[in-house]
DNA sequence: GTCTATAACTTGATAGAC
DNA sequence: GTCTATCAAGTTATAGAC
């Protein structure tokens, strides 16, 4: 039998994905996972903490995916040469496979991080800590593929490519359910072929050639990964 | 003096921008308007129209803008090879104008605009039925640029290419400050070179050539540029 | 048009029985 | 570990005086 605990973390991470963190109420997860409201405040404390367990609970396999994916890769280059294409892989692949996996709920909380990446006030430390280390290490080998890049240009381009990522897998369900109907290339299933039409369009963009144009103060934030802060009159 | 009314889109349009929808009750915009619970019904009648007549204020001339700007260069093409780059500055100058502009909340709209993108299901059917016709716009123009491009191929580069204008533009109070401190590449304001960095790499990835690869049944919805629809368990 | 007052309800959280 | 019962606070919305 399904524990307890994992039966509301499972619903709590389709109804904030569905709905939004801020939006989802206790008591509607509550109804969603069939056990009592104080149970989530037993298990899960806060709701914020409940966020931060559905958070972590798949955030670190997910990077150590993507991790090994891009050391298997260098490891097997042996001009020194790397390519912007198999550096996207390397860090797609995982997150796509997660997004239209037939088993675990995964495509569900790959549409949780694209919401949650929007509302970066939202997104609690754990991503940052988790997932930053991780960026900085593929900002690295996306530096050595594309050495005539400024840094500056490079987190730029970085975070477009997120950013246009992202939109897509805000679709993950949607995703899911054309590989479950067996939708895709012939060989390919739907969601490795959709990727395949992806990391050309990222790839063109992060080897455009850098026209001049000074260095901008944009780079300091950046460069961390850090959420925006949004100078505006007052906070919170 | 300032009208009540326009106090308190303003203070809508900031608090939505910076801390979400779901998450900014109606007392904490009375507070920052420095107006009353009631004027707020009085004037919007609930919370879901006061959203409504936020996007409606601003949304209508920035489409003008873009697509008078796309006409302008369109007539001004003598041998009717349009070019993928000007197609996209012609969409996103008015945008990043308006993310910059020193006078207006502009900014501030600009970033809620990137927020409620991410939060399909609350943008109201009003951005929709008004940014849906000017996006078909300028893809059909973006598809007599790109003939050689299955109309799949084009929405979904279409759809990344917003994702990573998106993306940034949600720093879009960052953006403007930036600019407000004189910051940028000599002759040009910040915002503008950061436009400029941005379209090559739209464009590069717009214009990488189609392999192949069969036609998706990621189509149809994509063709419309309606809100993503999350196929989960139940809805509301 | 703007206010006070309040209705009617939902929220996150907890205490204590079992 | 899971329940019932309840709390205090906050939510949208409205009725009616001015």
């Amino acid at each position: 039998m399904i524990e307890t605990r994992d039966r509301i973390l499972d619903a709590a991470e389709r109804l904030f994905a569905e709905r939004g963190y801020a939006a989802t109420s206790l008591r509607s997860i509550m109804a969603e996972a069939g056990v009592n409201v104080a149970a989530i405040h037993y298990h899960f404390h806060s709701k914020e903490s409940l966020l931060e367990a559905i958070l972590l609970r798949r955030l670190d396999p997910a990077n150590r995916e993507r991790l090994s994916a891009l050391e298997d890769y260098e490891a097997s280059v042996v001009d020194g040469r790397l390519e912007v294409d198999r550096i996207l892989e390397a860090f797609l692949y995982p997150t796509f496979r997660m997004a239209a996996d037939p088993a675990s709920g995964g495509y569900t909380f790959i549409a949780l991080l694209g919401r949650l990446q929007a509302e970066s006030d939202l997104l609690p430390n754990i991503v940052f800590s988790r997932l930053g280390p991780v960026l900085l290490r593929f900002a690295d080998a996306l530096g050595r593929a594309l050495p005539d890049l400024p840094p500056s240009e490079l987190f730029l381009r970085a975070r477009l490519a997120m950013g246009a990522a992202a939109q897509v897998l805000r679709d993950a369900p949607h995703i899911h359910s054309l590989t479950q109907n067996g939708a895709g290339n012939g060989s390919l299933p739907h969601w490795e072929s959709l990727m395949e039409r992806i990391i050309p369009f990222l790839s063109a963009g992060f080897r455009v050639p850098h026209h001049g144009g000074a260095e901008l103060g944009f780079l300091p934030e950046i460069t961390q990964f850090q959420p925006a802060a949004l100078p505006l009159q007052e906070n919170r």
